[in-house]
DNA sequence: GCACGACAAGTAGCGTTGCTACGCATGAAG
DNA sequence: CTTCATGCGTAGCAACGCTACTTGTCGTGC
C-alpha cells in the first residue's frame, strides 16, 4: 500500500490498537506496522498530532512516565473513547460496503482465494 | 453514512460508475445514489471537480452534446482510466483488508450474516 | 571523549481532497 | 410569469495526513 493516505479513519485505526491496552506513541507505531503486516508505517508527525486530537476529544488520556531516563507519554483509552470506537467500526462497515459495492471484491459471494 | 468523507476513494468510485458506460455528471451523482442504496448522494460541487481533475490526469474524456437545448458533457472512460480502475481496485482490496484487519467486520472467517 | 544510531516526543508548513454555498441557463408546468 | 427540475460550473473553506525538522537520552564503537 502507499502508506498513506488512512484518509478519516486513522482516528479509528489509533483507538483500535489502544484498544488491547495503552501504549506510548512509538510503540504504537510499531504496533500499527506489525498488525498490519508492514503496511502501515506512519511517520511520528502523522500519529502525534493524532494522538493529541483523540485526547483533545477525550477518546483517550495519557500520562507520562519516565523509562530508563526518556520520557513516555502512555495513551489509554477513555470510556468515551471505546464508545466511539464501536461507532467507528460501524462507520467502517458501512463504508466499506459501500465502496466495495462499487469495487467489488468485498464480499465474495463463494470462495475467496 | 455521513454521506461525506469518501476520502480519497471518490476517483475509484467515479471510474467505476463510467466502467459501466458513459454517462454525463448528473447522471453520475444519480447512479452512485441509486446504486448505493441512497447512501452516496453527493453534491455537484464534489462530483464536478473530480470530474475535471480525471480529465485532466487522462483517466475520462468528455464530449459535449445538446439534449434539449441543454448542454451536457458525457464522461467515458479512457483506457488510461480503465487501468487506473484495476490499481485502484487493488488498492481498494489492500486497504480494506488492512483496516479491516484493526477495524474487524471485514473477512469474517465463516458465515456472514 | 565524541560521533552515531535507536528510542521518544514534538512542531511548522504544505498539498490534496471534498464540502458548502453560490451563480448561470433552459424547458416544462402551473 | 413564476417555480421547479435539469444541467454545468466556480470560489472559498476546513480537515487531514505528510514531509521535514528539532530536541533530548542512552548505548555502542572509535
Amino acid at each position: 500500500m502507499k502508506a498513506q493516505a488512512l484518509h478519516g479513519h486513522l482516528d479509528a485505526l489509533l483507538l483500535a490498537v489502544l484498544e488491547r491496552g495503552a501504549l506510548h506513541g512509538y510503540a504504537i507505531i510499531e504496533a500499527l506496522r506489525a498488525r498490519s503486516g508492514g503496511t502501515l508505517d506512519l511517520p511520528t508527525g502523522t500519529i502525534y498530532p493524532a494522538l493529541r486530537r483523540l485526547e483533545r476529544a477525550g477518546l483517550v488520556a495519557s500520562t507520562w512516565s519516565t523509562v530508563n531516563g526518556r520520557e513516555r507519554r502512555t495513551y489509554e483509552l477513555t470510556d468515551a473513547g471505546g464508545r466511539a470506537l464501536a461507532g467507528e467500526r460501524a462507520g467502517w462497515r458501512d463504508f466499506s460496503a459501500t465502496v466495495g459495492r462499487f469495487l467489488g471484491a468485498d464480499e465474495p459471494p463463494a470462495a475467496p482465494a
